[in-house]
RNA sequence: GGCGCCAUAGCCAAGUGGUAAGGCAGUGGACUGCAAAUCCGCGAUCCCCCAGUUCAAAUCUGGGUGGCGCCUCCA
């Protein structure tokens, strides 16, 4: 399997520190406001990376923080008249809403950096005592120029970082490259003791903290939207190496940008829609399968029409799906014959195939390509003009679930019954269709379609869909 | 100014040296009482432009053009 890492800017083959297992962490949410769509990105494809590699066989440790503590959650909490703690609890739990929604497995640990200030803390001190940090005023900057890679993620030398920094006139830092690990608290903020005072942590110490406690010193993958490679993972790099003495991850993955008119979606553009709301026009399901019909890295322009495009594909998808439960229940009992045998024992090339563009740097574009193909395949092999037998649905269907299990795919999922004055409508209409009184039937399909139920003939039976 | 990314049909999007996947939309046909769904067929003589390397380039090199991002909180 190939991984496209940041910090040699080359595709490389994955190898984990230990056999079987992956240590993977991925930088969560700052919790003052609800995700925007960009936010989704980073979710959304870093779940795939997690369920590929557990489909593969590894046993995934998966660490995602919530940033708890932070000026953005203050500044809200005082808007609203509301705690810190308030504040992040409340979007930490519309985060999982969203997640949720978005079809995104829970993290293995989802440690939040006001659980962890004792562990920053000790960091901290290290930091200041292997001389890569210093006090000024209760509050803790890292020395930059004492750290010799900074700079190697996002490959640009010190001092060319340093011309672009913009410099505070009455900085009390030794060199305006400089970030604070700890911050004194001024009136009206949340603080912890420590041995600079009260103050709370920086934004960059809590992930080399976190990070450090549940996967270790040295961790297999890191990942994160491409803005955070500087300065946010350039900082943990210098913190987590500096204290640590060896190296901090093996594999650096950055998602791309979404963008609006072809402008990067951002709070700070006010450009951004929402997950609830884009969610709420087009549904969850479209804006997962959006971004997996792209690869993660490529720049993605965001849209309602494309969301509504994504939303038609996944249509067909979920169409094929129906058809194949519709056949596992209502097909031919017994045997395979022949020829379905044939496609039975062809299906596998799909996993194949899957597989194979998979462990090309995650290419889920080729993979839901690949579905497509297989969808096509079973299609014309469980119809109902091939009048297929049960067991040949049941072998489609298992390939189709497991392929579109390990990227997420949001299939609909099947209803088992419908109401009873629906029922009797359908069996009406069948006796009318019998009778040949087709003006009689057509009128209870509009009536029914009305009510949002979508009907479909076959010689097999009648198949139902909501709409 | 430094560093980096992107440019493929109406739209979305893979492919990165061997002669253009897949999807959406559109359209012709089959099937259907009609529909819906599905299946079969149709769409880039060509991958922003120019020059070069090569037997061979959308894919490599050089030079343009246009767009974007990071260098400051940001997924």
């Amino acid at each position: 399997m190939k991984l496209f890492n940041s910090l040699t800017m080359q595709k490389e083959e994955f190898v984990p520190i230990e056999e079987g297992k992956v240590r993977l962490y991925a930088c969560g949410p700052t919790v003052y406001n609800y995700i925007h769509v960009g936010n989704a990105r980073p979710l959304i494809m870093f779940d795939v990376l997690r369920r590929y590699l557990e489909y593969r066989g590894y046993e995934v440790t998966f660490v995602q923080n919530f940033t708890d503590v932070d000026d953005k959650i203050i500044k809200r909490a005082n808007e609203e008249g509301l705690t810190s703690k308030e504040i992040s609890e409340k979007y930490i739990a519309e985060f999982r809403t969203d997640s949720r929604g978005l079809g995104v497995h829970e993290a293995t640990v989802h440690p939040k950096a006001t659980e962890n200030i004792e562990q920053i803390i000790s960091l901290v001190e290290t930091l200041i005592r292997k001389g890569y940090a210093y006090e000024v005023n209760g509050d803790v900057y890292y020395r930059t120029a004492k750290f010799e890679g900074y700079g190697k993620l996002s490959h640009q030398p010190l001092e060319d970082l340093q011309a672009g920094a913009r410099i505070d006139v009455a900085d009390i830092k030794e060199n305006p490259m400089d970030f604070a690990l700890w911050k004194a608290a001024k009136p009206d903020e949340p603080y912890w003791e420590s041995p600079w005072g009260r103050g709370r942590p920086g934004w960059h110490i809590e992930c080399s903290a976190m990070s450090n406690r549940y996967l270790g010193e040295t961790i297999d993958i890191h990942c994160g939207g491409q803005d955070l490679i500087f300065p946010h993972h350039e900082n943990e790099i210098a913190q987590s190496e500096a204290a640590n003495g060896c190296k901090f991850v093996n594999y650096w993955m950055h998602n791309g940008f979404i963008s609006v008119d072809n402008k990067k979606m951002s709070k700070s553009l006010n450009n951004f829609f929402t997950v609830r709301e884009a969610a709420g026009v087009y549904g969850y399901d479209s804006i997962r399968m959006f971004m997996l019909m792209s690869h993660y890295r490529s720049p993605l322009n965001y849209s309602g029409d494309i969301l509504t495009q994504a939303n038609n594909a996944l249509e067909r998808l979920s169409t094929a799906k129906a058809n194949l439960d519709f056949f596992a229940e209502n097909g031919v009992d017994g045997e395979m014959t022949a020829a379905e045998r044939e496609v039975a024992e062809g299906l596998g090339k799909y996993r194949t195939r899957f597989c194979e563009v998979m462990d090309d740097d995650l290419n889920t574009a080729d993979a839901v390509a690949v579905i497509f193909e297989l969808v096509r395949e079973i299609n014309a092999a469980v119809s109902p003009a091939s009048n297929p037998t049960k067991a040949l649905s049941k072998a489609c269907a298992e390939i189709f679930d497991e392929l579109a299990g390990v990227i997420g795919l949001p299939i609909a999922k099947k209803e088992e019954s419908l109401e009873l004055e629906v029922e009797k409508l359908i069996e009406a209409r069948q006796q009318a269709r019998k009778a040949k009184n087709f003006a009689e039937a057509d009128r209870i399909r509009d009536e029914l379609k009305a009510k949002g139920i979508v009907l479909e003939d076959t010689p097999q039976g009648v198949k139902w869909k909501r709409q």
